[in-house]
DNA sequence: GCTTTTGCTGACATTTGTGACATTTGTGAC
DNA sequence: GTCACAAATGTCACAAATGTCAGCAAAAGC
């Protein structure tokens, strides 16, 4: 039991040398170096001899930012979603459908557990039920397309309301609305073509 | 800095040895050892195998010198009050006196601007109104408790509810409750009580 | 008392930064 | 098309920093 403590073993990385940058990119790291010189890459310095070390968002926000594909071990990110609806029965219908087609997923069951959960879990895609009592649909969407670091968020409206109430959900910053009842495959193809996954039928 | 209340089972690290800071930074243990040689990092031994400890300051110190990023945990010494209250006048005078004496501070104003608040804005102290429409106040005290990241946060319950609500608030993990309307002096000492800050009379 | 964990040391392997220089790529003019 | 030119990227050798490993002993837990 000596060495490799699990501590050190750093199973999800989320500080990466110019090396693995390297190795992502296909390209040499005197090349990730000279990105990080020129500031198109963030990274900070060790203090010895200033090796570079890069904080994997940054990571991601410079391959987003240039158009780079995204290696596989970091589209987990990519692959979350925040269920907000505050009936157990149809919370849970919506997870085993997501989680079958291999989506991390979290319920939140109120606004304060959505709020938490939305900074917290990070997720990019959230399926919201607009008619929640004690928790405004409407403000939430306002909320999350006003703030500068959730605005990305997809959100899906998941509603049993009527027409004219969805449009305004849309014109609000919803991305798609689904009535209730819905299908499976409506729900997973909506959320295929926002997270520009492939939807396979089965 | 550092709270000293007699509840307080979890016993603030002030002192780190170079597996802590080797998993702070991400680094093999051996490079701190080296930074330490080099008089990078200062710390001082321990009598029998000359263990290396550094205290909490110099770690900082260090990190600030090199630019290096700055462990979530050790920003919480910093005064972050969050203040959850759906009426913008009480919410505005609370921040007001805290300001003045030199708090950081945020306000949301219902459920889920206060859940992405208290994970983003990573407040050490909350002030918490109980009675406030589509959010109920109880739940969030027992959502923060039973949660591992957030069960350290400070939580002030300000009401004009009834004493039994307020014992009822406390036994549900409310560290402080005052009861509107409240003197400037009342929340400025409770807070300084449960920070360990020191709390000058004006 | 015991066992397990953690930290130090020294030797060695690997990675990274730097500078100088070679090669490739993109662009616009002809 | 091709030519020249600039910019980006790759290559190399060297030095320095960092990582790894094994053995040992102190520290911590029980």
């Amino acid at each position: 039991m000596v060495a490799k403590q699990p501590g050190n073993k750093l199973k999800p990385r989320d500080i990466l040398t110019t090396g693995d940058i390297a190795r992502y990119c296909h390209v040499h790291f005197r090349t990730v170096i000279r990105w990080i010189e020129k500031g198109r890459l963030n990274a900070y310095k060790l203090p010895g001899r200033g090796d570079n070390r890069v904080k994997v968002e940054d990571f991601i926000t410079f391959l987003k930012d240039n158009n780079l594909p995204i290696p596989e071990e970091f589209c987990s990110t990519d692959k979350r979603v925040l269920i907000i609806d505050d009936e157990p029965a149809m919370a849970a219908a919506i997870q085993r459908i997501l989680k079958r087609a291999g989506y991390q997923t979290q319920i939140a069951q109120d606004g304060f557990q959505a709020g938490t959960l939305i900074t917290s879990f990070n997720p990019s895609l959230i399926t919201l039920d607009l008619s929640m009592p004690g928790m405004d649909g409407f403000a939430v969407l306002k909320y999350i397309r006003e703030n500068e670091s959730l605005k990305n968020i997809k959100i899906i409206v998941i509603s049993a309301l009527d027409d004219s109430k969805l449009k305004q959900a849309k014109s609000e910053g919803a991305d798609l609305c689904i009535s209730k009842p819905f299908e499976k495959a409506d729900l997973l193809k909506s959320i295929a073509s926002l997270t520009g996954d492939s939807y396979i039928e089965k």
